[in-house]
DNA sequence: TAAATCACG
DNA sequence: ACGTACGTGATTTAT
């Protein structure tokens, strides 16, 4: 028998402290179970069990069930975070076919005691704790895992018997004697006054308990003080000796039996384990679909029969649709293209492929068809429909954007995962013929359907029709065309870029390394730390958790001083430049010379999109040498780039937001805005403020929208934090309606858990009923950030859906390449431009109403940087 | 895989 | 006493 003992309060108190707080969408505290579970998996791959207890403390908080509960008061309990763990987790262990051990009156201690004790003769006990106390009940039989963070890593150290002797010089049994002399204060243990761990260890592994040490008090060699204190506080060893004993005896099923793995209830574990939204666990622990159906099928009735099969008669089925008016589908794609289609009808699941001539005249004619597509992931259908000649048409519902915009803090918006998430079970739906990918693909297309209906539902039901209809689900489309477009982009220009780089970098190590002594990497934070502030004894202003920062602030200070930091500074920018930007890029132009970013739709939790592989959002602009690299972004021959961004469109929609007069005021005069708040904050008429005086303003402009604090104020413009501090007031009694609102905006995210942008996009915010209080600040620097910056975002993605929509209508060869928040670039003939700068700054500053009218600055240029 | 750094709005 | 502005992604080194 091997048995698993796990102290469930301790491994659990190790979790949550180990971990970030996480919660689910609904505010539920999970990151204690998260790490539970995953010392749990490990323990069970680590000790390969075939019985498992967890133990857990009963605490009856008003009744002490014996004296020595006294001695318990003084613990601390646990934060609410944690405690609404508890029970969740319990549900979940037994769920999974655990047995939890748990006595009133009694420790998880004194369960493992008592269950390790009964481990003989080739039995092996393996007990996993976080707790040192544990390690006096090593035996041959008995392994005591111990679970410990080493330099902020969760590691087990393994104590066995021979282990305990090379860290503490005495049996195991030894332990409980050094702690009867040197007391534990957690534990209100009182010990021996005066002696601690380094003079209990000695005395225990020269005499071996506590007993002979008082038998012989008179004979031993030891200090004369420490004999003092060992006569004075006799009564104390004793009683402590009574209270750090683990009891072996408490009163538990004994029945080995009773622990062996099995017996829970799959189906509701990872029902469970959805809502905990730990899909990773589920995989983990190989809880699979097909194992739900079994669990669920026997309690739920509504079994719906089902077949699957391969539809040949590809004419026939677009008859079907035309007869349905509705298509349910999903796509198989490898590398782009669509290998298969699976569709959804009453009561058959039919899979079209897409290896015979017929598919490439039936794709177009399926997704032209008037009829409405039920589907997920339409950016890549529009991806391919676009890239072959003709259009995806008719899109009623793409799953990914309404899971997206339910709940935009997931990581995943696949069928699977929302079916998981969403508890729409794939059970009760029941196939003909045996479980086989094909069965497989053929319950996603159930889920479909299922989720569909819900989700439409739920989007209805909190007013999100618009955004997902008339926003998300044509900007598919628009982001589609922008992939396949790409951005054409100078090679041998970024190439030639690169070797410049590389020239200057080496001198510029040359340099450092003469100037520093030694040759060392510069790119190693730590390294680099080192060799600055050890080696050539520079004075250190701050720290990270693991060394010294180096990063740019710190540096820049120094730079004036110590001519090698500047170097060091340039260093990195031109590292930068070369590594991520030059090689970045180079290796991401595709054959015909442009570059193709994939756009997310579902990846920002405030609505906006992201840009990965490349990002082409990031592109350096700020500084002379970096914006070099935008020469190197180029339009087509006989194209040019025009290129829209919108002037202040945060400050605007907070304007609008807030309705404050003296703000929308400010934009309807169409002045510069952040000279008008200088003059608000400075109390100063607008002819004199200098441009500090401004350049200050900006920055107090930026931070309200961030939910600011004066100490980051203070700190970004280099002034003192009273004198930011006095910006920052100054600023919200001028602009008294921008201080309601935002007051109003954090009172009502703590009323309804979340906050809306202006087009109701909703952002959750669990963290403002954490108890810890920065998380909670945070909380309430995101409920004021999000429906500005997201009701930027709504407003860009709607003038992106006109843009494309018009330049369709005026049949222009222009096309939409890039979107950069507030920015969008079209490449266009020549010929077009003028129609296009008319396009786009019509459509942008008409995408919406704001009582701060938007405006957009239009530039053409040939190259990405001649349009700044 | 996480941390540190730095590029953008 | 502590930590300190919102939202992203890529690269590098170190664990």
């Amino acid at each position: 028998m091997r048995l698993l003992v796990i102290d469930g309060n301790s491994i659990v108190n190790r979790a949550f402290y180990g971990i970030k707080l996480l919660t689910t969408k609904d505010g539920q505290f999970t990151n204690g179970i998260y790490g539970f579970m995953n010392i749990l998996i490990r323990l069970r791959q680590e000790c390969d069990p075939d019985r498992v207890a967890v133990a857990f403390d009963v605490h009856a908080p008003t009744f002490r069930h014996n004296m020595y509960d006294a001695y318990k008061v003084g613990r601390k309990g646990m934060p609410d975070e944690l405690r609404s763990q508890m029970p969740v987790l319990k549900e979940l262990l037994t769920y999974l076919g655990y047995t939890i051990v748990e006595k009133e009156g009694f420790e998880a201690d004194d369960i493992l005691g008592t269950l390790s004790a009964q481990c003989k003769g080739e039995d092996k006990c393996f007990v996993a704790t976080g707790d040192r106390d544990s390690l006096q009940l090593v035996s041959d039989n008995t392994t005591v895992l111990l679970a410990a963070t080493k330099m902020g890593k969760a590691t087990t150290v393994v104590y066995d018997k021979a282990k305990i002797m090379e860290d503490y010089g005495v049996e195991p049994k030894g332990m409980i004697e050094i702690k009867a002399l040197m007391g534990d204060s957690s534990d209100n243990i009182p010990g021996v006054a005066g002696i601690g761990q380094k003079t209990a260890g000695d005395l225990i592994s020269r005499f071996g308990s506590i007993d002979y040490i008082y038998e012989h008090i008179d004979e031993i060699d030891i200090k004369k003080g420490v004999r003092e204190k060992l006569i004075a506080d006799k009564d104390n060893a004793y009683l402590s000796r009574t209270l750090g004993t683990i009891n072996l005896e408490a009163p538990i099923d004994l029945d080995m039996d009773t622990y062996t793995i099995g017996g829970g209830d799959a189906g509701k574990a990872i029902r469970l384990l959805s809502q905990l939204e730990m899909f990773g666990i589920i995989e983990k622990l190989g809880l699979t679909a097909e194992k739900i159906t079994v669990a669920v099928d026997e309690t739920e009735q509504m079994v719906e029969k089902l077949s699957f099969r391969y539809e040949r008669d590809l004419m026939g089925l677009l008859g079907r649709f035309k007869n349905e008016g509705k298509a349910y589908f999903t796509c198989e794609f490898i590398d782009g293209d669509i290998t298969r289609l699976y569709f959804l009808f009453e009561n058959e699941v039919l899979c079209v492929e897409g290896n015979c001539l017929d598919f490439y005249d039936f794709l177009p004619a399926f997704f032209e068809g008037e009829w409405e597509k039920y589907t997920t992931d339409t950016k890549l259908i529009h991806k391919y429909a676009q890239s072959h000649g003709f259009e995806l048409k008719n899109v009623k519902m793409d799953l990914a954007l309404a899971g997206y915009i339910l709940n935009p803090a997931a990581n995943s918006y696949d069928v699977q995962r929302l079916a998981a998430e969403y508890d729409i079970s794939l059970s009760d739906v029941e196939y003909d013929g045996e479980e086989n990918s094909d069965i497989t693909k053929a319950k996603e297309c159930t889920c479909l359907k299922k989720l569909c209906e819900l989700f439409r539902k739920q989007i209805n039901e909190n007013g999100q029709d618009m955004l997902l209809d008339e926003i998300e689900i044509p900007l598919a489309a628009v982001l589609a065309g922008m992939e396949n477009e790409g951005f054409l982009v100078d090679k041998e220009g970024i190439e030639a870029f690169g070797v410049e780089m590389s020239e200057r970098i080496e001198k510029l190590t040359a340099e450092i390394y003469e100037k520093a002594g030694c040759e060392f990497n510069i790119n190693s934070p730590k390294q680099l730390g080192t060799v600055l502030f050890e080696t050539l004894g520079l004075p250190c202003k701050k720290k990270t958790k693991n060394g010294y920062s180096t990063n740019a602030e710190v540096l820049e200070e120094l730079a004036q001083e110590y001519p090698i930091v500047a170097l060091v500074l340039e260093y990195r920018t031109l590292a930068k430049l070369k590594s991520t930007y030059c090689e970045g890029l180079l290796k991401v132009i595709g054959k015909d010379g442009r570059i193709r970013s994939t756009l997310n739709q579902t990846e920002t939790r405030t609505g906006r999109i992201s840009s990965t592989e490349p990002n082409l959002q990031n592109i350096p602009v700020r500084s002379e040498l970096g914006s070099r690299m935008r020469k190197f972004f180029v339009a087509d021959e006989g194209n040019v780039l025009v290129d829209a961004d919108y002037s202040q469109i945060e400050l605007r929609v907070l304007a609008h937001l807030s309705g404050d007069r003296t703000m929308i005021d400010g934009f309807i005069g169409g002045e510069d805005i952040h000279r008008i708040t200088a003059s608000q904050v400075f109390n100063m008429p607008m002819n004199m403020i200098t441009p500090l005086m401004r350049s200050r303003a900006k920055a107090v402009n930026f931070g309200i929208v961030y939910g600011i604090g004066a100490f980051s104020l203070a700190k970004d413009i280099g002034v003192t934090r009273k004198e930011a501090d006095s910006y920052i007031k100054g600023y919200l009694h001028h602009y008294e309606g921008i201080r309601r609102y935002l007051e109003k905006v954090v009172a009502d995210a703590r009323d309804c858990g979340y906050v809306e942008t202006m087009f109701r996009r909703r952002r959750y915010l669990p963290e403002l009923t954490a108890s810890n209080k920065m998380l909670q600040a945070f909380g309430e620097r995101v409920a004021k950030n999000a429906p500005v910056q997201g009701s930027a975002a709504d407003i860009i993605k709607i003038a992106m859906v006109k843009v494309a929509k018009r330049l369709k209508t005026e049949n222009c060869k222009g096309r939409l390449i890039m979107q950069v928040h507030d920015e969008l670039i079209i490449e266009c003939p020549e010929s077009e431009r003028n129609q296009i700068e008319k396009i786009l700054k019509e459509e942008m500053e008409s995408a919406c109403e704001l009582a701060a009218p938007l405006t957009a600055d239009v530039n053409t240029g040939k190259t990405w940087f001649e349009t700044h």
